[in-house]
DNA sequence: TTGGTCTGGTGTAACGATGCACCAAGGTAC
DNA sequence: GTACCTTGGTGCATCGTTACACCAGACCAA
């Protein structure tokens, strides 16, 4: 109960307050070796921990960090949200956790309270186009590390972007389709107002293109709009997807892209619900490598996002001095395929040369990249 | 930047300090209507917010609840730490997330750490049978509730638990199967030196004996000792339970109760991998009902958890006054079972009665639910 | 000797909110 | 008129840490 203070410790080391903070907060330099010692033992004896309430009263600085994730209650946000925790305590700090719904009016009001609660800095993971309802905060100094969103033209200079670049995702998840011979294939998402998606969806065009097909007479699906947001909701985007696609009005795509994993394991369902089998009758590919992924039956071939990385660089992002960081930096990570068992060649197809190893597929894909 | 203080608030009010103080703090009783009024327009013309660092070190307080899961990786606790944030921030609170991998060592480092740091109390959800390592903190005052784990005999007396009761649950998932006609049947869990383990296991076998099976000639599964806890990790613990169980050299169940779903999946996947249909050759059911649960295929079968019931009701315990709170509270809340498609009647079995209606089973879970 | 520089420290005023102890003014009882 | 409340509000020390400004003593060069 008893807190020891700065004060115990600085008396029984024999030196004043002062040395003991100095020697707290690494000016050591200008003290000699035997009275650093004498601090670290008297430390040590009285168990002391610094306070960190006052620390923050006094510097205006916590050791915490913000996270904004839409809902840790999607096994994606999970995992990055733990991920980024082992990333912080190697750092020293901890994380706030917030449910942004996707709500940008919940996203700005949390980004504020956290910014008045004096956190480090804030990691964001949001896919909004825009950051202006931020860009105030930003002004004043909020050092802001968005995920999953790469940067855009218009963000302020100081925002760091990590994200993996969803052109190549989409281009390599599309590309794997084609290479087994799939003609017919559907992107599906609730809605493309977000970042991600677009980058996503523009990989798909890509590589349809480098095979000579046209994304404008694909199976389209543009569902849902009424719940453009929401991540419990997007399995449910996905089922929805199937169902349609597959009511017998239009011809159906035999290979399908779905946002993300959960989205299309929502979509395997749908198929399920239509007597189709997934792997077998139509391909899907999910993006993220959530775990369920390869749990599910089949296992899902997907686009894997390097979270464990990706939340390391994020951690070193959001502490590095805002003097030392250049601005406006944007780390764009090359994501990779896992192909698993939700795809396969399409019937009677004779094996075709790997787009991605073709000259044009290369062309395609060297230039998704420097986007 | 420049931040509004109270000393700015009391001047544009034309009253002390103190008064904006007491008005804060709702100590408004002794305070004439107009001083009020002047008070808060001040406040709100000024955009004045207190500064939680000076606000806790003059108090010692903070409205920062600490929750520590096993891990957000895992979906329910995701799904719980979004749940938990939500009622937290209905009371005003923040949720700082901590992840124990079911560590001890970490758990008490953790909660030693929000200790310190003077959140005002702390969700912890262990599975460990014994609180003994963190008994001088809560000797010291710490306001504890625990998730997921039944309170104990030997628990320090202010520690509130929440949980569902186990026994119940772990009888209806297995009458569920005896009504289907299920005669050999399987537990599968990693370890089960974890109270909800115990309790969902006790519950399996009364609900063999209320149909006079023995729950010891059943097959058993006791592998990966090695691995006895870890959340990512339990699907491998039912994958390789079905591998285990079906290969060959026993007699293998035809219904199993899983210790959660995420192991429940993983022994679908194994079922897989051998060849094997979940809900045709082998009824399966899980525990938790996780989202992906439905969207499985199939569909699993599993006992729910009232997670937003049980955050909400956390929340309340957490922030309670120890004064006004009865010592020792447990709440054990009733699961309920969810029926999908990865369960089915045994073939060529008649329709039984449910055990559940029967006079035995209800005297059995008249039992259970008194435990 | 004087002045200057370096080394190894220390004194002290904040940071912003809190809440106890106190007080002035007005009311009331006898 | 005095003693005593009550009401409405204020003064001030305090929480624990920080970092700037300062200082004493040693050392050295001219």
């Amino acid at each position: 109960m008893a807190r020891v203070t700065i004060q115990q410790v600085a008396a029984a080391a024999g030196v004043s307050p002062s040395s003991v903070s100095n020697y707290l907060n690494g000016r050591t330099n200008r003290m000699v070796p035997a009275t650093r010692e004498r601090i670290a033992s008297a430390i040590a004896d009285l168990g002391y921990r610094p306070n960190r309430a006052a620390r923050q009263l006094r510097t205006g600085q916590t050791q915490t960090i913000g996270l904004i994730v839409p809902s840790v209650g999607n096994p994606f946000w999970g995992a990055f949200a733990r991920e980024l925790e082992v990333a912080a305590l190697a750092a020293g700090c901890n994380v706030l956790l917030c449910n942004s719904e996707r709500d940008p009016e919940r996203e700005r009001r949390y980004v504020e309270e956290l910014w008045e609660d004096g956190v480090r800095g804030v990691v964001l993971c949001t896919s909004l186009p825009s950051l202006d309802h931020l860009a105030d905060l930003i002004d004043r100094g909020l050092r802001l590390v968005t995920f999953d969103r790469p940067a855009q033209a218009d963000d302020p200079a100081s925002v760091v972007s990590i994200s993996i670049n969803n052109h190549v995702g989409g281009f390599i998840a599309t590309s794997h389709l084609t290479d087994l011979g799939h003609k017919k294939l559907a992107f599906v998402s609730g809605s493309i107002a977000s970042i991600n998606r677009t980058g996503r969806f523009r990989g798909f065009c890509t590589a349809l293109e480098a095979v000579d097909l046209d994304p404008a007479t694909m199976p389209m699906w543009t569902g849902m709009e009424e719940v453009p947001f929401g991540d419990v909701e997007s399995a449910q985007v996905g089922r929805r997807a199937a169902l349609d696609l597959f009511d017998g009005t239009q011809e159906p795509p035999t290979g399908v892209v779905a946002i993300n994993d959960m989205t299309a394991l929502g979509f395997c369902r749908g198929l399920r619900d239509r007597g189709l089998e997934v792997g077998v009758d139509v391909s899907v590919v999910g993006f993220d490598d959530i775990i369920l992924a390869d749990l599910y039956d089949p296992p899902l071939t997907t686009v894997r996002q390097p979270i464990a990385r990706m939340a390391g660089l994020a951690i070193t992002e959001v502490l590095k001095d805002p003097s030392e960081s250049e601005d406006g930096r944007s780390v764009l990570l090359r994501p990779e395929l896992v192909v698993r068992q939700s795809t396969s060649a399409v019937e009677g197809a004779a094996a075709t040369e790997s787009v991605e190893e073709s000259v044009e597929g290369k062309q395609a894909l060297t230039r998704a990249e420097q986007r």
